[in-house]
RNA sequence: GGAGAAGUACUCAAGUGGCUGAAGAGGCGCCCCUGCUAAGGGUGUAGGUCGCGCAAGCGACGCGAGGGUUCAAAUCCCUCCUUCUCCGCCA
């Protein structure tokens, strides 16, 4: 039984949990379905287990019996009633305890007492703002008309041959993303200590479940046609999963993976927004930053790994802000995110490029990933986070933009010259 | 994809219908001996989930997963998953 909030924490606190869960646009009606089924279930429980333990008790005896040769009819026709009673009531049982998931599974985390209470995005708050936009004197041009002037990304092409929402990159395109891909993978992996993954894109619904994008988030998600596998949104998927139905040791926590992947999402519900260039696509790459900690640890750790997604923004010379979410803003799985924004000079705004969250004990519930303080002692669910390490469409698109002259070259960031032979501009 | 074999506790491994929550070994804990180490002797421990209970505690489930047969299943039957070996295919 899967529980994602704890259900005891419910039950004992029904009233905070639906005052919480009102703050991000959950009906308390939700909760009181918990409560009722939670209710059910367990008076089932008790009824199962009491016919239970009388009929093991009789089938001890009926055991003696027979090794001492003598007749056990009556007894035996006495359990015979007990497990059609067993039977009916684990029936229900069963149907109770599907009920209680399926509800259970589509309520958020519960939020940090830090995160600000808002509506909507306009509520976030501002905490961090790095570097100065830069003051163009020419008209600087949107990334997908520079784009298309180097010719170094083809979205009518790759309208032809997927659809849209997808990029073919060319030339320096291409050599861009995968330099970025590598500079970062560096830096976090041989700088800042994390274990380099690479992990598959296709996962089972088990580990959508187990990171929070299943059940409720089905339209999101690419299915494949035939299989019980979807394609990952996010890397998050399948590391955070990598631990799945184990007990760590505690020795060795933190853990911390980065992984780089091809990321996939429907976007269901976006039709019309950021529908030029590389901002909003079906496919998109990114590097992904992941620790598992013990549960005293993880607000230290969120702030550690927020601080290396925006090492890399500041490497890279791109000026950015940081968000706390509000209450309305915030993802399904996480307790408190961090979003760094980029500024894009096509949309005169910062712009989502990394969302730092601590998931907290939520992913771990669901995945049931846990650790021990000591060898004899319990085990307790440990704490996820992920966030992007960046995000590498809209690096590039934040790249081309920002570091564009006059005369529609485009200028290659210090840090990045080494990964594309020592190019200093396009 | 085809044909075989296997999945038991932290690890290895016995068990083929009732006295088995599960022999044995390793490991681990404690004690003794050996002036260190290695080795030896003794002894102890067995994980997890769920429920009831203020608690001590009690109970249920549990031998890859899910169903079934039976009064009773680690043990019999079915389905699925994973691993290994052989064959085919492929980057």
């Amino acid at each position: 039984m899967i529980t994602m909030l704890d259900i005891k924490y419910i039950r004992q606190n029904p009233e905070k949990v639906k005052k919480q869960l009102a703050t991000r646009g959950t009906d308390a009606a939700e909760v009181e379905q918990v409560l009722s089924l939670d209710q059910r279930r367990r008076d089932l429980i008790v009824q199962t287990e009491e016919q239970k333990q009388r009929r093991n008790e009789i089938s001890k005896q009926v055991a003696e019996k027979k090794r001492a040769q003598e007749d056990a009819d009556d007894l035996i026709a006495h359990t015979k009633e007990i497990s059609q009673a067993i039977k009916d009531y684990d029936e229900e049982l069963r149907e109770v305890e599907e009920k209680l998931q399926g509800v259970v599974l589509t309520l958020p985390n519960l939020l940090h007492d830090s995160v600000p209470k808002g509506e909507s995005e306009e509520e976030n708050i501002e905490v961090k703002q790095w570097g100065t936009p830069r003051a163009f004197a020419f008209t600087p041009k949107a990334h997908w008309d520079l784009a298309h002037d180097h010719d170094i990304l083809d979205f009518e092409r790759a309208a032809k041959v997927t659809g849209s929402r997808f990029t073919f990159y060319k030339g320096a395109g291409a050599r861009m993303e995968r330099a970025l891909i590598q500079y970062m993978m560096d830096v976090h992996a041989d700088e800042h200590g994390y274990t380099e993954t690479l992990p598959p894109y296709i996962v089972h619904r088990d580990s959508m479940v187990g990171t929070g994008q299943l059940p409720k988030f089905e339209e999101d998600a690419f299915g494949l046609e035939g299989n019980p596998y979807y394609l990952i949104p996010t890397s998050e998927v399948p590391v955070v999963n990598l631990h799945r139905d184990e007990i760590l040791n505690s020795d060795d926590l933190n853990m911390k993976y980065v992984a780089y992947s091809a990321c996939f999402r429907a976007e269901a519900g976006s039709a019309g927004r950021d529908t030029r260039g590389l901002i909003r696509q079906h496919q998109f790459s990114k590097v992904e930053l992941i620790w598992f900690t013990k549960p005293e640890d993880s607000y230290e750790a969120l702030a550690t790994l927020t601080e290396h997604a925006e090492r890399i923004l500041q490497e890279l010379q791109l000026p950015y802000r940081v968000l706390d979410l509000c209450s309305g803003d915030i993802g399904f799985s996480a307790a408190k995110t961090y979003d760094l924004e980029v500024w894009l000079p096509s949309y005169e705004d910062y712009k989502e490029i990394s969302s730092c969250s601590n998931c907290e004990d939520f992913q771990a519930r669901r995945a049931n990933i846990k650790f021990k303080r000591e060898v004899k002692g319990a085990s307790e669910f440990v704490h996820t986070l992920n966030g992007s390490g960046l995000a590498l469409g809209r690096t590039v698109a934040a790249i081309i933009e920002n570091y564009q002259d006059e005369d529609g070259s485009i200028r290659i960031p210090e840090v990045l010259q080494p990964y594309m032979g020592g190019k200093q501009s396009l």
